[in-house]
DNA sequence: TCAGAGACTTACCTTTAGGTAATTATTGTT
DNA sequence: AACAATAATTACCTAAAGGTAAGTCTCTGA
């Protein structure tokens, strides 16, 4: 019972906690399905596609996603410089599913829009 | 390219977005994975099995999950009152992914926190 | 008559996420 | 000399999420 506990609360050892906080951000989702669907992008390349993030927040949320080992960083020694964003091994393997709750999405979103229009 | 930056960024459209905006927070997966496990649980119940969750944000959490039709309450005309939650449908065919995503960051889990203090 | 059970609700406060706008470094170009 | 380009960084601020602790409602049993 205390185990059960443990299990579902334990912020240091639940691995759906410990690993999914990373993306469930406003823009960690997004980057990746978008490094998936482009291969390689450099910074303001994700910049322009994500039209409504700030310089900061894509700063930030690249660099989670390294720390993570899901974003891959290449910067070219250049003047002005010039940096490559791309998923990792890790990542691709994580892909299929965020695919999968993306075909989710898609699929519920009416309904579940509806639902919260009739509880309102 | 327009129409591509519109479908990365677009908050009321993105399904993504707006779906899983409702499952990002701090406790709704993990009240979805308890109740799949346990099927039917109270309120109390619930509360106990998430030791650290405040009675506050387990009213909000299951609010929002009833709200989107992923959470049924049942309650019964007793005193002292009886509520019972429990997955709708549609969250059933959400939980496969779920359970996928868990077993991902379950496998994942220690060599994400690898990269992260390899980082640090 | 007062405590207790169950499922909340409310007021208040702190923490975190995220946004804005200005600034940096370096070199080639005008 | 000033400017443009690229990928950031920094200081500052607002809004949203989440926590704490106390209160509410209604009946039952001691």
């Amino acid at each position: 019972m205390e185990n059960k506990v443990k299990n579902y609360a334990d912020e240091e050892h639940c691995p759906v906690r410990n690993v999914l906080d990373r993306f469930g951000d406003k823009w960690s989702m997004l980057v990746l399905m978008l490094l998936s669907d482009m291969d390689v992008l450099r910074f303001n390349e994700i910049h322009k596609y994500i039209g409504t993030i700030s310089q900061k927040m894509l700063t930030v949320t690249l660099k989670k996603l390294e720390a993570d080992g899901l974003v891959e960083r290449k910067a070219y020694p250049e003047i002005p410089p010039r940096v490559e964003y791309s998923l990792t091994k890790r990542a691709k393997t994580l892909m299929p599913i965020i695919q999968d709750l993306a075909q989710w999405a898609n699929k519920n979103m009416a309904d579940i829009q509806d639902s919260r229009r009739s509880v309102v």
